[in-house]
DNA sequence: ACAATATCCTGCGAGC
DNA sequence: TGCTCGCAGGATATTG
């Protein structure tokens, strides 16, 4: 889950539970919360107000209205359904929190990564998000300080995207296919790039993440939306899973390969390999 | 500074 | 058919 999967959830909690009153609390494992314990976590959120939502980088940040903060990170297959029926019967399940209008939110975890963390108000969001690198979207980079950080990296162009401390909210789907557009080789070092390509990137970093939000994310296999649907993103993948399909660009077919333990597809035609 | 690896987990599909 | 293996959109710690 990246950032456009996780601002389609926060958008969409904005507009379904923000002001609403936690009135139960139910925490079926236990091990998604990570701040405190289960009945800590229960007598401190309870008959809580939410009264702000937010996405730091790929976390989502409530605000309670005594200052505490919520944070959580869904990381590969967290999910958050929130209905008007009791979804007790969903695998997975994380906690249950019901709230004043009957609404009821469900989280589920198939691989039990995501996190839950309670900050209370002299705890700083900055303990969670520290070293956290400026987020696109939000416009806290420019153009031209995006090529100043690449110039001084020398790790690849692929796992410098991926990389939470230059830059927050790309994962490899995203990372991927913005090479692809900006006709980059993954395994390029970031300080080989070209200026033209460098602005390339950018360009296309904004237009894949902002593209993605509008059509509500990539559903691969576990990503669904607040109401559990998918997202309509991966029909619109240039390289993406696409390995031994013809280049939209050039039909050479799109290679699959290994990088730091992550996939990488790419097309051997459009991204050369320029550095040898 | 960067690479490689392990780890938290489970389900699924490919290939034998 | 039934098994084993590798794979998955993330983040972090450790070791080299």
């Amino acid at each position: 889950m990246e950032l456009p999967e996780v601002q389609t959830i926060v958008n969409d909690l904005c507009r379904t539970i923000q002001g609403l009153q936690i009135k139960h609390v139910e925490v079926v494992n236990p091990q998604c919360i990570k701040s405190h314990s289960k009945e800590e976590f229960i007598s401190q959120i309870q008959n809580k107000v939410i009264t702000d939502i937010q996405r730091y980088a790929k976390f989502i940040v409530w605000t309670l209205n005594d200052g505490q903060s919520l944070i959580i990170h869904l990381r590969m297959t967290g999910q958050l359904y929130y209905s008007t029926e009791d979804k007790t019967a969903f695998s997975y399940i994380g906690l249950i929190l019901r709230f004043q209008n009957g609404g009821i939110l469900t989280y589920c975890d198939k691989l039990r990564w995501g996190r839950w963390h309670l900050l209370n108000a002299n705890n700083s969001i900055d303990n969670i998000t520290s070293g956290l690198g400026p987020d696109l979207l939000r416009g806290e980079i420019t153009e031209s300080q995006f090529c100043e950080i690449l110039a001084k990296s020398k790790e690849s162009i692929h796992s410098f995207l991926l990389n939470q401390k230059h830059l927050v909210g790309i994962g490899n789907i995203y990372a991927n296919e913005a090479l692809f557009i900006a006709k980059i080789y993954p395994r390029c070092r970031a300080c080989t790039i070209n200026k033209d390509e460098k602005k390339h990137l950018f360009n296309a970093l904004n237009k894949v993440l902002s593209d993605a939000i509008k059509y509500r994310g990539t559903t691969f296999s576990d990503y669904r939306d607040l109401f559990g649907e998918k997202g309509h993103y991966q029909q619109y993948l240039r390289v993406f899973k696409r390995s031994g399909k013809p280049c939209l660009n050039c039909r050479v077919l799109i290679q699959r390969d290994k990088l730091h333990g992550r996939s990488i597809f790419f097309c051997p035609n459009c991204q050369r390999d320029i550095s040898g």
